[in-house]
DNA sequence: TGACACTAATGGTTTAACCATTATAATGTT
DNA sequence: AACATTATAATGGTTAAACCATTAGTGTCA
């Protein structure tokens, strides 16, 4: 923090102070992880009172671009441009009924088929090699039986995130992200699977690994959507 | 309005006040378009100080859960649930550089080919007749030449939003339209195209519009993935 | 009839004080 | 020396009262 911000400006003084420093943040003059000044601080810096530049700083903290802590030591943090928004968008959207679980299964079903193609064609030996060692995890757990399940929906996921990343678009892997993130926090409670859809579970990721690691593209995305599918026609069984 | 909203708890209290505004709205129980009351009644009915209250508002509005207005007849207006925090997130992370244009055109070019293809699965026989109303209006202005294209690329998004409805998931639409947004907000300026691009997008329309119509969701979806295609490359010819 | 000014409701901003939380330093105890 | 306890100070959270700025509606006047 050297010689930035100037005095606050425009109608609405708060936003003129979040559009500075939020500015700041996404041109990456100010590093994640480090800390603004005070308040008391950043209001003589905009010349501003300090219930306007809380209001600023609510701003930026809702949009998870600063996170703040009480105490000795607290402040504004800047944190690492995220997705949370866009979890929180639709996690809004659900709780509104605007948007169903069988809408955000869909949804699932059609951005996994083209992310597991996409892995597909660009997965490196590297990846594979990752895969492969998150798909054992997932056999012991599998072999540890209903006992087990918790781990094994963890690895899963982890999987999931992989590929995302493997399919080398960020922006997949924010907004599955969201969709995962909001899988857990409305329909966690319903989920519960016997012995049974645990193995099939875990063949169908074995098949969308080697279809991966094969490059087969086609294969990739239909045994995606699949697996997908099915879990999806579980959730429905267990919310009717 | 009746007689809801408690005395505000918790450690920030300005969270418990949020919390309790966006339930009622989420939940219905405010309608959309309504009017909260002023300022200084909510603080009475949350036992709070304008300050804090205010605070809580900030946020409220940055989740465009609500809209405020300035002078007589001012306050926070209800707004409609929207996907306005995907398309800021976006923005924020393309801005942040943590995702690409290339990215995004790719992500488009996926998810446009999956709504192509439920598109053509759930077209009814008025979706068409929309669709087809909407193509004649790209053709009046296709013939009008360069000096339309703005009102053809306003079509051209048209149909790409009725499409989007007619897959018949509202998560497509917020999505897209977010998509949309971003691609204006940043690439506008870079846009122009010449008559036989223009001619190109027409026919590309005119086919997609015709697998729709024709239930052939293979096609529409292949179709749909070449139009979005051959935008994006556009895009990166200009920017180069 | 139209232009203008007044009024009142409402959000925007400031100030100054005090409360609550917490990392660190100082102190005491074993 | 090691550990538990307490005090300190930095920082965010909250309150109160006053005043400024914007704006729809109302009233006035030419």
């Amino acid at each position: 923090m050297k010689k930035l911000f100037h005095k606050a400006q425009q109608k609405r003084v708060y936003q003129d102070v979040v559009n500075q420093i939020q500015e700041a943040i996404l041109d990456g003059e100010i590093e994640a992880g480090s800390k603004l000044p005070a308040e008391r601080s950043l209001c003589e810096m905009f010349q501003t009172s300090r219930g306007t530049l809380r209001e600023a700083l609510r701003i930026l903290e809702q949009k998870s671009l600063i996170e703040i802590r009480l105490g000795t030591n607290g402040g504004a943090y800047v944190r690492d441009v995220n997705g949370e928004l866009m979890a929180e968008n639709l996690a809004m959207l659900i709780h509104s009924k605007a948007v169903s679980l069988a809408h955000l299964a869909e949804f699932r079903e059609g951005v996994e088929a083209t992310v597991g193609g996409l892995a597909a064609q660009r997965a490196t030996s590297v990846d594979c090699e990752e895969l492969h060692g998150l798909l054992a995890r997932a056999e012991r757990f599998r072999d540890g039986g209903l006992e087990q399940w918790d781990s094994f929906v963890r690895v899963d996921e982890q999987i999931h995130t992989a590929i995302a990343r493997i399919a080398g678009n960020p922006l997949y892997s924010f907004i599955l992200k969201s969709v995962h993130d909001n899988i857990h926090r409305y329909y966690d409670k319903f989920l519960f699977v016997g012995s049974q859809e645990l193995e099939e579970n875990y063949q169908d990721l074995a098949a969308i690994i080697t279809a991966i690691c094969d490059h087969d593209s086609a294969a990739a995305a239909s045994l995606s959507k699949g697996h997908v599918h099915r879990f999806a026609v579980y959730m429905k069984e267990k919310l009717r």
